[in-house]
RNA sequence: GGUCCGGUGGCAGAAUGGUGAUGCAGCGGACUGCAAAUCCGCGUAUGUGGGUUCGAUUCCCGCCCGGACCUCCA
């Protein structure tokens, strides 16, 4: 072996939504990696197409920490906004208990698919006092004015604005649909804050009782948390125009010294059975109506499934395929014996529970989810021809994507009650009996006893074992 | 109307200027008392018309179709 190269790891490529290319991810500091996403706006059930975007991110931050030191992962909670007054309103319920409730059934369902929850997660109203601070700073620097109680943001101010989205302010003005506010002094100018009625929620300002507009949350939290500038700035690509746009020209005018968000990753939106998710087509799913369906991570496996940047096609079909895949992987494990939770590598060499080269390259590779799926599905076929290594690097490739985070036993079997359990062993015996005394028509009727259960019997060498259907 | 993205086998979904992954489904076989699981084998695809090229699915142009954003939205 003359040339016997030391291993080197893939370097992280990322498509930069501003750049408009994949290029090498350098980070500012890369003893430490600092991220944003944008959050929900707590006022209802997330969505699958809110959960494409957390589980983006959950496995962009999760491939960060593999490969830097430490990185700070920051989403945000608005809990502020109309469509909450909206809702509250139309619930009859308190503002603060509506935000409250949401947000932990947000929590609940991302713990549910196994997104680490950010490392920080700043709350709007918690941070009022922030963007007050920057929009007296907007003003003062003369790139927002105050308007009929209303603080606009001047785009007219901000020679680059559009460069992240790739728009031309001109355009914008000519295309613009919605009438214009007579207080704005240019049609793109947008709110930064604005009055509210006895009945909205409000905080006082120096312009009077009112509440934040649409976009300068992110930028002020961001900013609180990160810095003048981080790494990367994420969510889905409706969010680019005008939220993201709007963001780097608060913050950039705000602080002209830094550099914002360096990379701007956005994932594509999804379509449920091949149409735009939408509520009048009566197709809008909920993350809970999806685990209805399936095991949760066969719901992850299925969105990680088509690349983030492509348009994603959710069916159930695919859905239940998605969990057929997980019963092989789970299989394949099980094979090898790897049946308890332990995430410790074992120490032998052969075995080495480390992420397998084909995986990391192919996540290094702008997050290729599907061809890492791909490297998965030839680890499982070797395990199941015996290869113990190649369990060891499927459970460890999978993880690294949030991905067989439980053990065959629980996925094959968790969740039956202990009578049912019982009984069950009860009938595999009755079957084993009937099977030595070569009654096959008593047997046959057992497994089908079973099968009605829900119960599906696996004949081996070493004896009957069961699973859930 | 403006801006942008995409159209790969029955389905999902990668990749690529030089014989188009992977999975599911289908078909045939092995194993099994029969199944289940597993294994072996097989077939099927680059929307359309041009251009560049020795060679295009990949690059360029037209067309058709779909989607996103321009308005709250992951």
């Amino acid at each position: 072996m003359p040339h016997e190269l030391p291993p080197s790891p893939p370097s992280l490529v990322l498509h930069d939504s501003q750049r408009r290319a994949t290029v090498p991810f350098e980070p500012l500091d890369p003893a430490h990696v600092k991220v944003y996403y944008c959050g929900p706006t707590v006022y209802d059930l997330a969505h699958i197409g809110n959960l494409r975007a957390m589980l983006t991110a959950d496995v962009l931050v999760r491939l960060l920490r593999h490969l830097y030191p430490r990185v700070t992962f920051v989403r945000n909670i608005t809990d502020v906004d109309d469509k909450i007054t909206a809702r509250a309103r139309a619930n009859n319920e308190d503002i603060a208990a509506l935000t409250a409730r949401t947000t932990d059934e947000f929590h609940q369902d991302l713990a549910a698919l196994g997104v680490l929850p950010p490392d920080i997660e700043p709350r709007a109203t918690h941070n009022i006092a922030q963007m007050q601070e920057m929009i007296a700073r907007l003003i003062a620097n003369g790139h927002a004015y105050e308007a009929q109680g209303h603080v606009l943001f001047s785009v007219g101010s901000f020679a680059s604005y559009g460069a992240l989205s790739g728009r031309n302010p001109d355009e914008l003005e000519a295309g613009a649909r919605v009438e214009v506010a007579p207080y704005k002094q240019a049609p793109g100018d947008f709110v930064l804050w604005k009055p509210s009625d006895a009945d909205q929620p409000g905080w006082d300002s120096s312009w009077g009782r009112g509440r934040p507009g649409w976009h300068i949350e992110c930028s002020a939290m961001s900013h609180r948390y990160l810095g003048d500038s981080f790494d990367i700035h994420g969510g889905g690509s409706d969010l680019l125009f005008p939220h993201h746009e709007n963001e780097r020209a608060q913050s950039l005018c705000c602080f002209p010294g830094g550099r914002f968000a360096n990379y701007w990753v956005h994932n594509a939106m999804l379509l449920v059975d091949g149409e735009k998710m939408s509520k009048s087509l009566g197709n809008f799913l909920t993350i809970r109506d999806a685990l209805a369906q399936a095991p949760a991570e066969a719901l992850r496996l299925l969105l990680l499934g088509a690349h983030y940047r492509s348009t994603l096609n959710y069916t159930q079909a695919g859905l239940l395929e998605a969990r057929r895949t997980l019963d092989r992987f789970y299989r394949a494990l099980e094979n090898c014996g790897l049946t308890g939770e332990d995430e410790t590598a074992p120490v032998s060499a052969d075995a080495p529970d480390q992420i397998p080269p084909g995986v990391l390259a192919a996540l290094s590779d702008d997050l290729n989810t599907p061809l890492a799926i791909a490297e998965l599905h030839a680890l499982a076929g070797q395990a199941l021809a015996g290869d113990k290594a190649a369990a060891y690097a499927l459970r460890a490739g999978a993880r690294l994507m949030g991905l067989l985070q439980t053990t065959p036993e629980e996925w094959f079997r968790g969740g039956v009650p202990q009578d049912d359990d019982k009984l069950i062993e009860t009938l595999i015996a009755e079957r084993l009996a009937a099977r030595k005394a070569r009654d096959f028509a008593r047997a046959d009727a057992v497994r089908d006893q079973l099968q009605a259960m829900g119960i599906v019997l696996e004949d081996t060498r070493d004896g009957t074992s069961w699973r859930r259907a």
